[in-house]
DNA sequence: GCCGGTGATGTTAGCGATAACACCAGGTCG
DNA sequence: CGACCTGGTGTTATCGCTAACATCACCGGC
């Protein structure tokens, strides 16, 4: 009962096995010179042992570990949020952790910090979840040679970038809006230094303009149901809003409260469409229509890019978009006459 | 300009400070037979290499890592969230690295199989955040050996935990009703299979036992704010509830909003407390009273259990409780006479 | 002034894997 | 029928680090 024999090693298996370690290793890496029953043998032993392969090991004479880090910010917020645990569930699935370093602010230095965090960790490649600009800024820092792909980042920055195209949802959504009968719609908006924010107000516009509809001012607010709940207390109060778009899920939450509050029955008197789908939406009264990112999607792109810089060196097509769609719910219908 | 020239190693800063390698090792561990003068050559040959050593090296002859699993929950809840968060804080402070395995649900397959990636992975240690009982449950079938901290587990089990001091939070939240004048107090709580949840109504009771206050029956619901307005809409129908403690703030403010659709004002006719103090709590209206966990020290807690068993192999003390504190803001007034 | 102790440093031997090459049997080909 | 390939396997060197031991100068005590 020895408590203190080491974890088996390669050189066990191959014992066992009755070959060489070397060959263990070929096993191990499906190289195709290995006899089949060799090769059984060998699985044999290695589940009868237990074994493990040593990555700290492997690591050392290959050079690359089989670790991704991602920096993200110390956010409870539900896009964020779902991002990261949709990219650990891919890049678990191509075997593959994640060593993940928040920040609490999205600025120069907390993401310099991380970055040399995880070169210290010799990761493989380096995720960031950049969505606003403070945080796209930061990443100016970071030294070239280092596998990495921003995520949510700056479309106007050259760098491999993964998106969800939010313009693409914005207008979708407006569009829709059009479509059952809208003279125009309102937009209530997030934050205006994040990407996702932008995108979604140009998404709007373009919708706008392209059935040279009249475009109303944003209102801006961020991200919280709060700000939704003041931006729709003002727009409850003028008669001519018959349609609003806002820029998440949680907005439009606080609006349909300030509808309701003010007596405004949606969809009825006043349609409102989210952006997020968040859990919750479908509960919302009324289940709110609203856009939904494939969060799953995005963090597959978001590994293959990164691992063709890893594999590579270089990739192709650096910038890639993942189109949302709309999921109609009852939170929509035609204005009022 | 070599771009292919390998990271430098240990030898490399060795030569330019003209040393051996093991002193460069010895100043970088901090051994103490290391004259000044010469930690200082050695530690201006690191800075102008930009050494980083190499930490599968270490790990390799070492046989440990400075690598750390969590298991947690895919989820956006903000106490979860929260605790993950400032995990990975406090283990970045202590040079480990944090590789998360998300689980889609609690159950027995899902975390064992996420407690075998972390295996393979070599982790110094597994934490597990398994706030259910199935999650608890699931701790059984995980070999011993592996140095482990369950947080927000099972209290009744034997295993290595840190949590908050459910019972003590929701008792004072009580007790401070009672204080103020209510004659008793209603509680809203979570999914009775989720242990803060149950931990809170414990400390609910027995703050009503200690008064000799009439225990009214616990009003079930889920985390969820919809949940909360539901049981809410049922409290404010009941003239004689004066003062409601709820099990988190999301159900606070599912309740606050079903008082103030009825016409009841909060705080004067009707008192609320909640538990979790999220970020927006001092922006509901009112301003929400409510318990706030003490996330950091939770996790300086679970660091602290884990690396002991790390490197002791045994622990001490090995349950530990965080105090919660009472945050008083304006949803909490005498009872109405 | 020789001896043992001590502080500062160097030397050597692995840790457990992969890479590169060596080797050997058996088939192919001129 | 010997040179040559080729699939299957073993041997050896090596990655970058730490542990253990070796070395050496210098110290104080008897």
């Amino acid at each position: 009962m020895e408590k203190t024999s080491r974890d088996p090693a390669m050189t066990d298996v191959a014992r066992l096995a009755g070959v060489s370690h070397q060959t263990v290793s070929r096993v191990l890496n499906n190289h195709p010179n290995v006899r089949e029953q060799t090769r059984l043998r060998v699985k044999a032993a290695i589940k009868e042992l237990d074994y493990r392969p040593n990555r700290a090991a492997r690591a050392l004479v290959t050079g690359k570990t089989q670790l991704i880090g991602v920096v993200a910010q110390n956010s409870t917020l539900y896009g964020p949020a779902s991002l990261l645990s949709a990219f650990e569930e891919a890049a678990g699935e191509a075997g593959f952790a994640v060593s993940v370093g928040r920040v609490k602010v999205l600025d120069r230095d907390s993401i310099a910090a991380a970055v040399e965090r995880h070169r210290d960790q010799r990761v493989a490649g380096i995720v960031v979840i950049a969505p606003n600009s403070s945080a796209a800024d930061a990443l100016a820092d970071v030294p070239a040679g280092v596998p990495l792909v921003t995520v949510d980042g700056d479309p106007d920055r050259p760098t491999p970038l993964v998106t969800v195209d939010q313009a693409m949802g914005a207008f979708e959504a407006t569009k829709h809006l059009i479509d059952v009968g809208h003279e125009t719609v309102w937009h209530v908006s997030g934050p205006a230094d994040w990407f996702d924010a932008a995108g979604r107000v140009d998404g709007w516009r373009s919708a706008l303009d392209a059935t040279s509809a009249e475009v109303p001012p944003v209102v801006a607010a961020d991200w919280s149901a709060a700000s939704g709940y003041r931006a729709g207390q003002m727009l409850a109060r003028m008669p001519e809003v018959t349609a609003v778009f806002c820029s998440n899920d949680h907005l439009a939450l606080g609006v349909l409260r300030a509808m309701s509050e003010r007596g405004k029955n949606v969809p009825h008197d006043v349609s409102v469409v989210g952006f997020d789908d968040v859990p919750e939406a479908a509960y919302f009264i009324p289940p709110l229509t609203t856009v939904r990112p494939d969060f799953a999607a995005v963090a597959h792109e978001t590994l293959g890019l990164l691992l063709e810089q890893i594999s590579d060196g270089e990739t192709t097509r650096p910038r890639r978009t993942v189109a949302p769609t709309l999921v109609k719910r009852n939170s929509v219908a035609p204005p009022p006459r």
